[in-house]
RNA sequence: AGAGAGGUGUCCGAGCGGUCGAAGGAGCACGCCUGGAAAGCGUGUAUACCCCUAAAGGGUAUCGAGGGUUCGAAUCCCUUCCUCUCUACCA
């Protein structure tokens, strides 16, 4: 949610931004804001006055109790009456002022860091760089991954079906194994970059899924346990970053940096087609999790260094990768800037999205009221940040696909001592 | 899941209808004391929103959360969450 002091210290620069994401008329959706907002103070000062006006009768109705002046007490608290009566009706219009504000703010997205490309849709995302050298396959040896599951009998979508249904695999033999693997790898790495492991409840309640910003917009999109109110978790982002949440930090702690593995659950209603075959989409699916807490003056140079570990991570895997920097039109509402890094498959012959790496600024802060005490004692909203490193069905694609030969499927040096073997085959 | 107890400031802990943002202690900060330190003494020590601002000052709210009773609630009532003890169950 965005700082309506943000909005008013800094108007035209909001507009200029949200303008990025296509926003038909940003001036006055943030003219409302601040109109909301003075209309909210306006009421709290009225609210403030009577409500004090009615707090110094009660002590003078004390007063007069105590010593004794019982009829005149008498008299006072006819009075009160008037003033409680309107005390209420102003405590009522300030809930709604405040209501409509929050509500409305809701539905605004971040504003776009000055670097992020207008845009309307993924085409017009900028690649910022590309690595790695794409695999030439021909005939035999170019077989979507769909095809090389069955092949070698270690994903099974039928039985994912017959348990629960449709998106939701079996991994079986080296494929539960490479599950492992990769899961294992991605720990260490994180680890070995300063993460914090941690292991994460992946049911949420309401309350953690608002203060990330799934809820409400994206409600439709998570699994909902209704008889307890709690959603499935659609990234280790929610419960990781709510761990902060309502916290004030020091300075000296910042930045927080904590990593952690969980499946993730997508409804991704309305989102099938031929072009999310196989491992391309599916509504369970295991990844790890990067998330950052930092402090304003660091969000972008820590973003970078996300961004060089997930590529990291990559150039270990020997996968051919792309770097994007998302337009305003393709960017997540929550985020001021994300790059996404895509794998080439090379049977598909298509980039698939395995890693989005965001800052998000105050924007989910504000919503979790997570700040920290600058060197001033001053308490302010920190910076938080996420990404993917990584998840895995993808890079199972990739790395099916792109390692495919006759002789079978070579698995990558770097998870050969996860794995215990080298060779699907 | 059943029965009981309880949730108060950084922490411990008192308060159980009025002057309570909240006693007392510990901690922390600053000052005095000291050759230095400890002890001792003194002072200070929450957050949010808002008013007025040059500064100072002021208002409202907050004693797990939400609602209610009352002129007035940390204190009474209701709902809810959490913790502890016992019982039951269980990976």
């Amino acid at each position: 949610m965005l700082q309506v002091n943000e909005i008013r210290d800094n108007f035209d620069r909001a507009c200029e931004g949200l303008k990025k994401r296509n926003l038909p008329e940003p001036e006055s959706l943030l003219q409302e804001v601040l109109k909301l907002d003075d209309k909210r103070k306006q009421t709290q000062v009225e609210r403030d006055g009577l409500q004090a006006e009615s707090n110094a009768m009660a002590r003078q109705i004390g007063q007069l109790m105590k010593e004794g002046k019982k009829e005149e007490a008498e008299a006072a608290k006819r009075q009160t009456a008037a003033i409680k009566s309107k005390v209420k009706a102003l405590e009522e219009d300030y809930a709604t002022c405040e209501e409509s504000l929050i509500r409305l703010l809701y539905t605004i997205p971040n504003v776009p860091h000055p670097s992020v490309p207008a845009g309307k849709s993924a085409e017009d995302n900028e690649v910022v760089l590309q690595k790695g050298t794409i695999p030439a396959l021909t005939g035999t040896q170019k077989m979507p991954h769909w095809e090389l599951i069955k092949k070698y009998d270690i994903v099974d979508f039928e039985l994912g079906v017959k348990i629960t249904g449709a998106g939701f695999p079996v991994y079986k033999g080296k494929g539960a194994k490479l599950q492992r693997a990769l899961i294992n790898f991605f720990l260490d790495e994180a680890e070995k970059a300063g993460y914090k492991e941690v292991q994460p409840p992946i049911l949420i309640n309401e309350e953690s899924g608002y203060a990330t910003g799934q809820l409400p917009d994206k409600e439709g999109q998570m699994y909902l346990a209704g008889a307890d109110g709690l959603y499935l978790i659609p990234t280790a982002e929610v419960p990781i970053t709510n761990m902060y949440r309502n916290e004030v930090l020091s300075e000296s702690d910042l930045p927080k940096k904590n990593a952690g593995y969980t499946p993730c659950f997508r409804r991704e209603a309305g989102n099938w087609g031929a072009h999310v075959r196989g491992l391309n989409r599916l509504h369970q699916f295991d990844k790890v999790e990067i998330v950052q807490i930092t402090h304003p003056d660091q969000s972008y140079p820590s973003l970078e260094e996300m961004s060089l570990h997930v590529q990291g991570l990559l150039q270990k895997l020997e996968l051919p990768y792309r770097v994007l920097r998302l337009c305003g039109g393709d960017m997540g509402f929550t985020a001021a800037l994300t790059y996404d890094m895509e794998v080439f498959s090379a049977a598909q012959e298509r980039w698939l999205e395995v890693s989005s790496v965001s800052n998000f600024e105050t924007y989910q802060s504000n919503r979790l009221k997570l700040r920290f005490k600058n060197q001033d004692k001053k308490t302010v909203l920190a910076h938080t940040l996420n990404g993917s490193a990584l998840a895995l069905p993808r890079i199972v694609a990739a790395l099916l696909e792109n390692n495919q030969s006759d002789q079978g499927i070579r698995m990558p040096q770097v998870l050969v001592p996860y794995l215990g073997f080298e060779w699907i085959s």
